[in-house]
RNA sequence: GGGCGUAUAGCUCAGUUGGUUAGAGCGCCACCUUGACUCGGUGGAGGUCCGCCGUUCGAGUCGGCGUACGCCCACCA
């Protein structure tokens, strides 16, 4: 019945897997399942990008073991696959591509076609031909992303699939917002807040990094009425000078304190600015007083909002200096200085601002080079500037206790792997200063589904706010008209107009639970699915990804949005360095798996565990490939003995002995499971195959050829096909394309529609003694050794071998020595009891 | 500044509630072409378990102090 091939290969097998999968439908999700019966992962959507990555097969392949643990445990396994296409990613790739750039202002151009070259300089273009090119970029992306994500072997059921710019997506996203909106939960506020110069967006905190940058004090000089002198201050950022509003001191600064109330005139610009206190003004900084610019950095914004201070705003949205002064500097010279900066960007207008006060005196002493950090945009190049602008923002606790409270509770009900990563979660949203900004100004993403009345005087009223009922969601309100209005009032006096803005990628990838499960479109999916079982990532977006889905599921469900959270590491490289693009040490897994096959590349991935950070190594992939062959062979041994009858047992004692170990692998590797430990799982599934194949079918594959009468080799030929179909169901969550390969040579069926060994079944059941097994291979290897010693081969003829220990130990060890004289050729073996440690003689037939 | 993690063989890492001489794989050395596997098999060498102090009959494991590395958060005039 054995249908094995002559000669095994792991080449090609991968295809012809893949294809039976999706043609049998063997990851099929079975949506009628109860919810107590479904496994439901929120799937990490990858940014679409041209390959795939290593850290990708890492953490997608340990998660997908467990999915395919949890379907061989009988549970309707929900595991979606997503695009995520929406963000900046796609912007940026757009522009590199293409080389283009977007330019609202442009109209439409029906003709516009990308060249085969990106253009350079870039070109603008208008939003429609730009979104058009994103639309087209994304299509082409996809198709080469999702067969190399094929490649991997996931278990995912393909017709979940989603993009995150979808209609559908983009439908819960809006619909996601307007219901955080209605009750109260999202809100428009004009701000202060970071602002990248390049990409021409505000960003929120989470996208934040700092990076260290080298910058300069210099000291300056204010001055104070009358003939009272000089108060000095130090600064990094001497080109915000215009846009001064006070000085602060400590409020128990003695040095200062007489200054405080009063007023001093600003260097250069000569602008009457107040002297205030503020406790988190340090003494030891500086010269203990610092100037408040609007704004130079948060903490200028801490105190420009505390003490009630002015606004003087002189950095553009383009990073430039505007071009007229603020109100304050009303001085000729004042005025002219300005005029000497307007329109430079920081760096130029720092550098002449710096002539400017040296040629006046007012710039003190010499500048002291220092290394500081800088906030950046994780993905920009230049640091952030703070502009005050309209955003839409969604609470998260960062200026509500309470509600940070219940957020922090919300993290503590998920069970996290490893446990200690709730610390980052704990510590990320106890330091929010702020709330959630989900709003950009770019031209590609999900659209604010919201209209502002003009009234008659051509003012947008952004308190009066239209909305679209949900059932005509998705809208883009560029296009769409609201209720009410008709498109030729848009930007009229007593029209309407469409929010200019689309949000941020997180805000919609904060609903993956609901997208995935399709919130509202298909409540009986949706019920049987969420809150989801499982959210497995990487630990860097836990205060992104993480903590939003949190924040998405407690407003709108008043729940956690999965029970666990597996948290992956990192992929080092062979130095231990992070890989990354920029350092060009990235590793691409295609040409990994043309060459080991992806079982191979499998193996290293899932060794691996949570919450760790792993090196890329090619010597464990090539180990991954010698254990797929090892299957392979083994399997085709095996099945290579005679067939036991039917209705055989294994009824020999050293047979059950093994069995028995079996199960108690089988039983150890489904608790590691059940406790998100797959790595310790396959180790110890591992480490039972090579013990099984390189002793237990050694000892016993004369008899099962028959040497030893037709029971003892029926025993050992069904131990053997028992013990190697539960090892290829054992491996199968790990290597899906081997074990499906040697499965089918002998049964019908996928491998992967299979259960878990019952370990209760494996033998009689009957729990037996460990020792016999553990002896005979002890004395096995001692006979080897004595051959290797000896310089003979293994299949050399020994004389006697003489086992002397304590009587309860050779008596364990009666179970082996049968197998053990075929498997060593030797002509006698003898036993006598004594004390100590169990010795053996061995006498080779060369008298070595 | 606060927090988390890591430290075991040349390398990559296991080591569960404390329990004989501390394990695996790779690499290295020697040997064997033994019914499937040379992408094979057998064996060997190789360790002050980061340091110090403590608890204990007994510590790689528990506690304290420290060191090194990595990360998270905060600060950043």
């Amino acid at each position: 019945m054995a249908n094995v091939p002559e000669k095994p290969t792991l080449d090609g097998i991968e295809a012809r897997w893949i294809e039976r999968w999706e043609q049998d439908g063997t990851y099929h999700f079975d949506r009628t399942a109860r919810r107590d019966q479904v496994f439901a992962i929120d799937t990490p959507p990858p940014t679409v990008s041209g390959s795939l990555h290593i850290g990708h097969v890492f953490s997608y392949t340990q998660t997908d073991t467990t999915a395919r643990f949890q379907r061989m445990r009988g549970k309707a396994v929900f595991y979606p696959m997503g695009w995520d296409d929406n963000g900046l990613a796609t912007i940026r790739r757009v522009q590199n591509v293409y080389g283009v750039r977007c330019d609202p202002s442009l109209p439409f151009d029906a003709d516009f076609a990308p060249g085969d070259e990106p253009f350079d300089p870039p070109v603008a273009v208008s939003r429609p031909n730009f979104l058009a090119l994103c639309e087209r970029l994304i299509a082409e992306d996809e198709v080469l992303f999702e067969e190399s994500w094929r490649r991997l072997g996931l278990s995912v059921d393909w017709s979940y699939l989603y993009r995150t710019i979808e209609p559908r997506c983009t439908r819960v996203s809006q619909r996601a917002f307007l219901r955080n909106l209605a009750r109260g939960e999202a809100y428009q506020a004009e701000a202060p807040t970071l602002w990248d110069v390049d990409f021409r967006t505000a960003v929120a905190q989470a996208e934040l990094e700092d990076r260290e940058r080298p910058g300069a004090y210099h000291t300056l000089a204010f001055h104070r009425a009358g003939d009272d002198g000089d108060v000095l201050i130090e600064t990094t950022r001497p080109e915000l000078l215009a846009a001064c509003v006070a000085l602060v001191c400590h409020p128990s600064d003695a040095r200062y304190a007489p200054l405080v109330g009063t007023n001093v005139r600003t260097p250069l610009f000569d602008v009457e600015v107040p002297v205030v206190a503020h406790p988190l003004a340090e003494p030891d900084k500086g010269t203990g007083v610092a100037m408040i610019c609007t704004f130079g950095d948060t903490t200028d914004v801490t105190w420009w909002r505390e003490l009630d201070l002015p606004i003087r705003a002189i950095v553009g949205r383009d990073g430039r200096i505007v071009a007229d002064p603020p109100h304050g500097i009303d001085s000729a010279p004042g005025r002219a200085a300005f005029a000497e900066l307007a329109g430079k960007t920081i760096r130029q207008a720092q550098q002449r601002i710096i002539e400017l006060l040296r040629d006046r005196g007012e710039l003190l002493g010499e500048a002291l080079p220092i290394t500081h950090p800088v906030k950046f945009y994780e993905r920009g190049e230049r640091p952030l500037e703070i502009v005050t602008s309209r955003q839409w923002y969604i609470r998260n606790g960062g200026r509500e206790p309470e509600l940070r409270e219940a957020l922090v509770a919300r993290g503590q009900e998920i069970a996290w792997h490893p446990e200690f990563m709730v610390h980052r979660y704990e510590s990320w949203v106890g330091g929010l200063t702020g709330d959630w900004l989900i709003s950009r100004q770019q031209p590609f993403g999900v659209p604010f589904p919201v209209w502002y009345a003009i009234d008659d005087d051509g003012e947008v009223d952004y308190a009066h706010l239209l909305f679209p009922p949900e059932d005509q969601l998705p809208i883009d309100p560029s296009t769409d008209v609201p209720d009410g209005y008709t498109e030729d009032q848009r930007g009229k006096p007593g029209g309407f107009t469409g929010d200019p803005d689309v949000m941020d990628t997180w805000a919609t990838s904060s609903l993956t639970p609901e997208i995935g499960g399709r919130w509202e479109d298909d409540p009986d999916l949706f019920a049987r699915v969420f809150p989801m079982d499982l959210r497995p990532q990487a630990h860097d977006i836990i205060r992104t990804w993480l903590f939003a889905t949190v924040v998405r599921a407690h407003f709108e469900f008043g729940t956690i949005p999965w029970k666990n959270a597996a948290i992956s590491g990192w992929i080092l490289d062979p130095d231990r360095k992070k890989m990354s693009k920029s350092k060009g040490n990235v590793v691409t897994p295609m040409p990994l798996f043309e060459q080991y096959g992806t079982d191979a590349v499998r193996y290293w991935a899932t060794s691996g565990r949570l919450g760790t950070d792993a090196a890329f190594s090619e010597d464990q992939i090539k180990i991954g490939r010698r254990l797929a062959t090892k299957l392979l062979n083994v399997t085709r041994f095996v099945l290579g003995f005679p067939e036991p009858p039917a209705g055989a047992q294994a009824t020999d004692p050293l047979d059950r002995a093994m069995l028995a170990r079996l199960a108690g692998v089988v039983a150890a590797a489904a608790d590691d499971f059940e406790s998100y430990d797959h790595a310790r799982a396959l180790e110890r599934v591992e480490s039972f195959f090579w013990w099984f194949c390189d002793d237990y079918v050694e000892l016993v594959k004369s008899r099962a050829y028959g040497a030893r009468g037709p029971d003892g080799a029926a025993s050992a030929g069904v131990a053997l096909r028992e013990a190697l179909a539960t090892l290829q169901l054992l491996f199968a969550p790990f290597l899906p394309f081997v074990t499906d390969e040697v499965w089918s040579w002998w049964h019908d069926g996928s491998v992967h529609g299979e259960r878990w060994p019952d370990a209760s079944a494996l033998g009689t059941g009957e729990p037996v003694d460990d020792t016999g097994l553990e002896l005979t291979s002890v004395v096995l290897a001692q006979v080897r050794r004595a051959k290797t010693s000896a310089k003979v081969s293994q299949r050399a003829a020994v004389d006697r071998v003489a086992v002397r220990g304590p009587a309860d130990h050779l008596a364990a060890l009666a179970i082996g020595l049968a197998d053990l004289q075929e498997a060593g050729s030797i002509r006698e073996v003898t036993t006598e009891p004594g004390e100590g440690p169990l010795e053996v003689l061995i006498v080779l037939s060369d008298g070595a």
